[in-house]
Order: structure tokens, then sequence, then C-alpha cells
DNA sequence: TTTGATTGCTCAATCGTTTGATCAGAGTAG
DNA sequence: CTACTCTGATCAAACGATTGAGCAATCAAA
């Protein structure tokens, strides 16, 4: 690979006037001919500012670390899209570092940010996190920029709005008639899953319907707990004839569970399900949704994060457009005249 | 953040003596005592290494790119497990850079080495790949390793037993009376996709089954292929009785469209995929498949990085261990005695 | 013509680690 | 007592880029 002193030999100048040159620098004082020259050379040559010759001088990488609790759901997939076009829009790129699922002893976290491998660190805290790589990413001397959820101590995030796409999954049901509708939400100790069954209590409560305690669960985002909920749902003596359900992943567990009791959606149960994934779309009957923004959260996320690196300045920040949308499938329809 | 010097200070030596202690050079000639204040010095500040510093002077990152088509995908998600806890579980980072779906105009690939941010590359080559981006790496004064390909001019690989997987699926579709199987393929010229298509014809060739041409359909991957496959197959006069899908995100799609078209799975047609994801479960009815070893290939990949890496050492390699698994759920069955 | 400012560069230190070369002192052999 | 050989360290030069300081030449003003 080509070093600045390999540019700066063939054009004939000194390594700092090339430097200077390429980095566009304020500073420098180059003739128009010599700066032509030095391009030339630098094309040549293919030159690439070697990264680690950059970082140690700047103490900057141009690196951004995406902490997320599983890379394999689909919606942090949309999320990361947005995070990666970004960043590679500002010239960085991103280092996705895994929370859950982690052998035993690794350290990931600690490297990341005491090896000085990243300028900053876009958090998205999970079910499952550790408190002990929580409490060290909080301590870290680090810009840290919180993804959907905020932290009593932190300022700094970016967080979608929750409460606004579980209203329209809400209304969407109240629309068609339903007035008996449960809740599968995340777990209680979880900030979105607080928003989000905020929300649907503030739909409830706007249409005059009430909320009976028996059908919200708080059981989390997984398909395995979506199941759970269902099962629960389903075998209460008054069962509801819709439900609103947090998390898509969450909806496909529960329409399995449906199946597996002998529910028939949308006939005997109504599901609308907050975020929207290909998944969905290839569910059994295909599930009405609400998309969310998440694309844009993760560029909002970069751009806060930037921000924070390049000027100091600090923000919560909740992304509303595009605005959430209701993607109407074939899980949802109008009660029965049996069960209305 | 803590350097060496400031070990070197509170534990009253040079700078050396820190560096050669702390990353146990074997060279190092050093008492007992000292060694032990350098430990206790380096644990009391924390310290870690500057990952710029000792990538610019040693030129090692310890960083390994894998680049992928599609983050979003479940099977690669498992894949990346497997690389993220074999690179972990040596020390080293993963990178990961997507191919597909990238706008126009950026250019990681070469940033990626040409920077030289990583020591090796695990390249996955998807099918909208660009040639550019592929010309790059493969020009490359860089390790790389294909992962579940080859490359005509390139030894350096680590791939499935796809042939084996495949076969797995045939035979259980003919074990269960099929005789009328068609086969849902990856594209013609993706290189994973001849080997299924090979494992399928062997598959049948040794039960004596004749293999109709017009049901070998070789669309690609993703569900919307498969339900195009899905389309095709069903809209034949002799349409079969049973398909073996090459990838369980076309069988999705297959499955959608057989839905669609009113076919009933598995009673009028059973559906067998490559590959588990969790998806596979949440279908309705739920996917049989067969896993493979993906997370094991990417512990593979790691491993035949590092050591091309460390001693030049470069091999093609397949994967056969753990063997491929049948899953059976519930979208196979015996075929019906009308159609069979 | 001297002074001062401006232009167009180059010099050299620095970021934190690694590593070959060097060196003082102790021990051993002749 | 001299000549070596170890032992246990230190010195100093890289790696490649950035950046404040310096310097020679040119030009305008006094």
């Amino acid at each position: 690979m080509a070093t600045l002193s390999d540019v700066a030999a063939r054009a004939g100048v000194s390594v700092s006037a090339v430097s200077r040159v390429l980095s566009d620098a304020p500073s420098a004082r180059v003739s128009a001919a010599t700066r032509q020259r030095i391009h030339d050379a630098a094309r040549e040559l293919d030159y690439r500012p070697n990264f680690a010759a950059r970082a140690l001088k700047s103490s900057r990488t141009n690196v951004i670390g995406l902490v997320v609790p599983d890379v394999t759901n689909a919606i942090f997939a949309e999320l990361m899209r947005g995070v990666e076009e970004e960043a590679l829009a500002h010239g960085n790129m991103v280092l996705i570092a895994r929370t859950e699922g982690m052998p035993e002893g690794e350290d990931t976290i600690p490297r990341l940010i005491g090896e000085g491998r990243v300028d900053g660190v876009l958090l998205q805290v999970g079910d499952a996190m550790r408190a002990e790589d929580l409490r060290i990413l909080l301590a870290a001397p680090l810009p840290i920029i919180f993804i959907n959820s905020v932290h009593p101590d932190h300022v700094g995030s970016v967080t979608l709005d929750d409460g606004r796409g579980i209203r329209i999954a809400t209304e969407h049901l109240i629309g068609l008639g339903h007035r008996r509708i449960g809740f599968v939400g995340g777990l209680p100790r979880s900030d979105s899953g607080q928003r989000r069954e905020a929300g649907f209590r503030a739909a409830m409560a706007d249409a005059g319907l009430e909320v009976a305690e028996g059908l919200v669960t708080r059981l989390g985002y997984e398909p395995k707990q979506g199941g759970a909920a269902m099962a629960l749902l389903a075998g209460l003596d008054e069962s509801p004839t819709a439900i609103v359900v947090a998390n898509v992943n969450a909806a496909h567990g529960a329409l399995l569970e449906a199946r597996r009791l002998g529910l028939g959606v949308p006939h005997d149960l109504s599901i609308v399900a907050m975020h929207d994934a290909w998944t969905a779309a290839n569910a059994w009957p295909p599930l009405t949704t609400v998309r969310m923004p998440l694309a844009e959260l993760g560029r909002q996320a970069v751009q806060a994060i930037l921000k924070r690196i390049e000027t100091g300045d600090l923000a919560d920040h909740v992304v509303r457009e595009p605005a959430p949308e209701l993607i109407v499938r074939e899980s949802t329809a109008e009660p029965t005249a049996a069960r209305r």
C-alpha cells in the first residue's frame, strides 16, 4: 500500500504538503500546480490513508460501535441498514457488537471502548443485557447514544414514537369494531414496553373502552414469549376478540400458538403487531402491522453521535418522520357477530 | 486511558520492559519481582493496549472483515454467530460489510482493504455482488476465504456439504412415498446452487426416480423467487406432489404462494427446505428442514483465515461435522392416494 | 533600499507500541 | 586478575499521519 511519503516522493514535495492537500486542511497554502501534481500522484498510486496511523495521531477512528442484543432480528436489520448508510455517508464504518448469547467471559464491550476502537457507541439495550456491560459503557469516557430507550442518568438518545405506533394499531382494531382488545407487551422493566403499553391505554381510553387488566400481558418481545402470552389470553373466560402485539416477533409466536389452539386468525381473533418485517408478509395469514421508521431511527442515531463527537452537543430526540404507517394484511378483520 | 508509559512510570521501569512483559515476548528477560510489579501496575490502571498504535507498528489489526450480501437473512445470522464466537475466542473482532442494497458510489470494500482496517476477509458471495467489488477483493494483497462458494482462480474456501444436505431432504420425501418431486433451486450461476441441484439429482437417481426437467427451477434463494417458482410448478399439467427447496427463505415464499393458490401443505404438496432458521418453526405449517452446520461453517472460516494469516497455509475445506440433520415439522407428509 | 507581510513550502515533534541494539553489573572460568 | 558470559534491564528507531513552527523567496508599502 502506498504511503504519504510515496506520494510525496512521486510529486516531488514534502510529506506535510501532501497531507495538507489531501485532507484539504484550511491552513494549506499550496499553489494550484503543486496541488495538481499531488492529486495526480495520489491517484496514480491509489493512495489511501492508513487508518491506524491516522487514528493514532488524531485519536479518531471514524468507526462507530453499534451494540445490539441480537443480530438475527429482522427489526434490527432495518435499523442496521439505516445506521450503516448514514455512517458511510459520513465516511464512518460500523463495528457491530452483540450483547446477548455471548459466551461467558468474553470482553467485547471493555475491549471496544478500552482499546480505542470506536469514536462512539450506539447502544440498543436488550432485555438480557448484562448489567456489568452497561455499567462499563456508562462509565466510559466515550460518547454514547441510546437507541429507542432512555436511561435515567444519561442524556443522549434517539427513540421512536412508540406510543403513536401502538395507538395506530389499537385504533385500527377499534375501527373494525373490536371492544375486548388484549395487549401483548414487552417486559415491564423495558423502557419501550412501558411507552407502548401507555399508548395502548391512551387509545383505549380515548375510545371510551375499558382495559380489562387480565388482557394485558408483559412477557417479552420474543416469539416464544408471544406464544406464552397468547396461551394466557386464550385461556381466559372472557378472551379478547383482538390483540395488539407490541412486537412483530412476538406476534409470530402468538400466531403459531393461536393456530395450535385452533383459533382462526382473523376469524376468531384479530392480530395487529408493531414493526414491519419481511417475515410479517410471509406469515399465514400475512400479519397486519404498523411500520415504524427504523431505518430513519438508525440514521438519526448516527447523526446524533457524530454531532456529539464533533461539537459535544447532546440531546434526547424522538423520531416522528416518516410517520408510523398501518400495513393492512390479512390478520385483522371485523369481529364475528357471535364473539362481538 | 492509561498508556504503556503510565504503567511504566507506576512500576518504575522502562516502557519496553512493560511492553515485553505484558505481551509476554519470549525475548523478555525480566525478573519475577519486576514482572509482578508491572502486572500489578497494569491491573491498577486498567491498562489496555491502544489498538491503533499496535496496528500501526505491527500491521496487524486483529480485525477480520466479514463481507456478506445481506445482514437481514436469518441464515447469515447463524453464520455470523459462529464467526463472531470463534473470532472472539482468538482475540479478534469482526467488521461486517454488506454488499447488496448499498447506495450507489459507496466504497466500503476498497476502504476496508485499502486503509488496512482488516487482516483478512471472509467473503460470502451473493447473487447480486458487484463484479467490481469482487475484482478488487481478489486483486488485494490480503488473505481471503470464500464462504460456501469456490472461485475458479482462488484457493481458500470453506463450504458446506450442500449435496449431502439436499440428499437428506430428497430422501425424506422419497421415503414418504413421493415420486414426482420438484426442485426449487438457486440461480444457475450460483456455485452452491449447482452443488445443491447435483445433490438432488443424485438422490433421485439412486432411488431410480426420474427428474422431469420441468420440475426443476433455478430462480433464486429469496422468498419472492421461491414464490415465483411455486407458481411455475403449480401451473404444470403434471405438478409435483412434493418439492425440495434449496433455501429456507425461498421456502417461505413458496409456502405463501402455495396458500394463495389454494394448495394445502402438506396435504396437496409436501415442502422440505434446506437450512433451518427460527422463521421455519414459526411458519404455518411449520417447515420441515435440513439443518446445516452454519455456525460451524463460520467457526471454521475464522480458523482458516487465521491460519492463512499466521502461517500462509491455504486450503479448500468442506465442513461435514456436525452432519446435516433433518428436522421434521409439519410441512411434509405422505402423498395423498389421489395424487400419488 | 529597507521593512513587513504574504506566499509556498519544509522541518520536526508527536501519537502509543514494538523490537533490535546496547549496556551495566554479577557470576564464572581460566 | 582478566576475559567471558549471563541477567535484567534501558535506549532509540521505527510504523504513517498530522500539525505548529520555521524559512526562503516574492511583492507591496514606506
